[in-house]
DNA sequence: CCATTGACCGGCT
DNA sequence: TAGCCGGCCAATG
């Protein structure tokens, strides 16, 4: 149906939609970009995604609300001090997503502006 | 072409 | 919380 470049491209897309302070799963960005059960894909989107092109991949994170890289790496420190610049936190190692989660409204399915939302 | 390896997911124990 | 399993899809040897 779609190819694989485009796909990809749709991931990036998404995942740039993410707002600062909330995260989105895998499985949840594919869901949003139209491509269903497609989770490893956007693991995959994010680490060939172009140096060029600026990506909030760490508001990207596993289903069980855990970052996947693995503990102890730079990538996992790295992307433990990005969620902290926007206020969220690990408890445990995870992350509350029913207080953290994207769920992104109607509106902002269909104009997707830039605009930083306020939050609880 | 088969096997292995991932920035994964959901169900079950 | 932690582990195993089957499903999923793309890249690599």
């Amino acid at each position: 149906m779609v190819d694989r470049q485009k796909a990809m491209q749709r991931i990036w897309k998404t995942v740039g939609d993410i707002p600062s302070g909330r995260v989105a799963s895998y499985g949840q960005v594919a869901d949003l970009a139209g491509l269903p059960r497609r989770a490893r894909l956007v693991g995959y989107a994010l680490r060939v995604a172009p140096a060029g092109l600026t990506l909030p991949w760490h508001r990207v994170i596993n289903a069980k609300g855990m970052i996947s890289f693995p503990k102890g790496t730079d990538s996992y420190a790295r992307q433990v001090e990005r969620l902290a610049d926007e206020g969220i936190e690990l408890i445990g190692g995870r992350i509350d997503l029913t207080r953290y989660g994207w769920t992104p409204s109607l509106d902002e399915l269909l104009w997707k502006p830039m605009l930083g939302r306020d939050e609880g």
